[in-house]
DNA sequence: AATGAATGAGCCTTCATTCAT
DNA sequence: GATGAATGAAGGCTCATTCAT
């Protein structure tokens, strides 16, 4: 995020940008393990070697540093689906890309797409509006890549709010289920399934 | 609930049941309105009128009552659903009628349905052993079901564990979904997108 | 403490007293395994299988039992020790019983007599006024068997307030110990070890 | 307590080792009026103008509290103890100085001893392996400066399990009762009791 | 005499947050 | 920017006791 100092690894003292990265690093780990509400913030402190003054010098409060990683979370994935439908240009390619980037991007980020499947998040009303307009941002690029696919006659002209549902609901859910089996390492998800769920999605939505 | 005197030793004075029974529907108001780890025991005790002991002499804690909760809704949930199972024959009934209960049933109990979506609830050993069993149990009798189906070849052969995700995968997403943007009132889920979704289950298990 | 029914021992109905008696002796194994203060109701509802309202009707208050075991195991032991000094008649006999009788009693008594040791039970002013009494009877008792002796000029005179110590302390002191280190069943203390300590206590209080 | 500055890392800030002092004081003070079982958080934290956050910052629990203020205790006793054997040289000095410091100290720190005399303190398995290790240290500190006189037959030889008991046994059980018959002032134990419980033990332990 | 559901005061403890250094 | 002692509201839970049956 900043081109200051090359050597990011092992510098004696981070930039200030890098400390709140690894302190997001170390909640993540703690929310993953002990559930939002579980975790304290002593917890997030032991866990980055941070003193709780500079928990709150850095994110204001605990509400803070879920927003902040959870925001952060979504736009990483957000940015890397985006790019991976640009790179496609038919609409079977484009769906088959949500299901397979889906895949993807959970496998390489289980703790934290276990943790953007949270459901009890106590948003501000600040983060909710900044998640609101990333979102819409999110959906206006996506639906315009999808858009002429329908008009086209390529894709279904099904109601708006169901195209989620049907093409990722399957591999969300799946994804889930296999995400709770496992909390440590482990393989990535099959290229069969992976293709099988592609599969699936494109039969649904396709003309 | 039952006649009195029918078996006084083992029925449990009439009333108890019935008190846990309300402890359990306000203990449910409370988490779908405040979530459940913001619900205090205070405030069940306030929409519950009952004193802080009896909440513990029936549930032993909070917690217990979350359980109770939660196993209270399985079960009602897959028994309806086996119900409805075993009144269709086909494939194709079945496979929709999955989906239409599915439909019917979250409508029928919205806060319900919500909280056993909850993936928060912090379960005891011993209640993760009743859940298992009663998952099991469940899960024996729908592939039971089913299997004749794949094995006259109505229904494709795919890996087990992706035929919950292809079947129900998108209703519950779009359930979910639907769940959240009301709380309280609301119609049930329109008979056209019913079948739409569960047109495309079938669409996509059939062979 | 009754001639009512004489098989007391495997009756199908115990009698009330009996069925205090078992309370007490139940309440007792909490008491030491579990301290006074941290032995509840219910603990001793549970070792006794005996109802809250049953232990109610019998000692009215979880205080009234405390104080009936320990009143009755104060009398049990003085009526004993009286008992044993009367036998005897030199003053040497007699000094050296009590140190005998002590550790008898003790090793006979261990869960009793470590529950006279406690020195954290919370009196009714009524049971402080029964055991003043008792205690008293109990001293004069025993200071009317020795005061002879020490006017014959066979013992020592001495402050009245510090025979006991003198003569009692060390045993006491070694059976504290003795006691506290097994919990469960156990020998007796030795013959060498209570001659020992009846010597030493003669030594000191004889002319 | 010390210099300010000597070395800034390792010193608790100057007050904060003054603040648990002062807890503990405060503690004394309400456990000896109260008991152990019968003090509150709150009651400590009205005796010591603390918060109820700090208290658990300085000690972790109750239970916390009441261990370091036994320990602390302990030391002093053990430590004075030592300094004042070391002090005399003679079999029957040591033995007398054993009793006279007894009294002594006890007179000196009346809660602290009552206190020290609880048999109700439950600790923690970390708390009784301190204990141990202080105990064992000071019983070895004691055997040595005795030994010596045992084996130049000034002493008698005995089971190495009754020394305590025959010595301090007396004073112990006298000292006890008179602690119970007085909470607040008080003078302290006459000469002529001490020379008389000095004397006894030295006769019971002389050859 | 026995039973056990109900009660609620009161206790211990946690934890987010502040702030002086 | 960093540190950690201090704060106190708030929560979960225990438990002696009562009382209708």
């Amino acid at each position: 995020m900043s081109n200051k100092n090359e050597q990011q690894k092992r510098a004696p003292r981070e930039t200030t940008a890098a400390r709140q990265a690894s302190i997001l690093a170390g909640a993540l780990r703690c929310f993953d393990e002990l559930g939002i509400d579980g975790t304290t913030i002593s917890d997030i402190q032991k866990e980055t070697k941070c003193s709780v003054g500079s928990l709150y010098h850095h994110f204001g409060n605990k509400e803070g540093i879920a927003e902040e990683l959870f925001i952060e979370g979504i736009q990483q994935f957000n940015t890397g689906m985006i790019r991976k439908l640009k790179r496609s240009t038919t609409a079977e390619e484009r769906v088959k890309s949500v299901v397979r980037f889906y895949c993807d991007w959970t496998a390489r980020n289980r703790a934290l797409a276990r943790y953007l499947h949270s459901r009890n998040i106590e948003f501000s009303e600040e983060a909710r509006a900044r998640l609101r307009q990333i979102h819409e941002l999110y959906i206006n690029q996506v639906f315009q890549l999808f858009t002429d696919h329908v008009l086209s006659g390529e894709m279904r002209a099904l109601p708006l709010d169901t195209y989620v549902p049907l093409i990722s609901g399957p591999v969300q859910e799946f994804t889930r289920r296999w995400l709770s089996g496992q909390s440590g390492s482990g393989s990535s998800i099959s290229r069969e399934m992976k293709e099988l769920f592609a599969d699936a999605a494109w039969k649904v939505v396709k003309t």
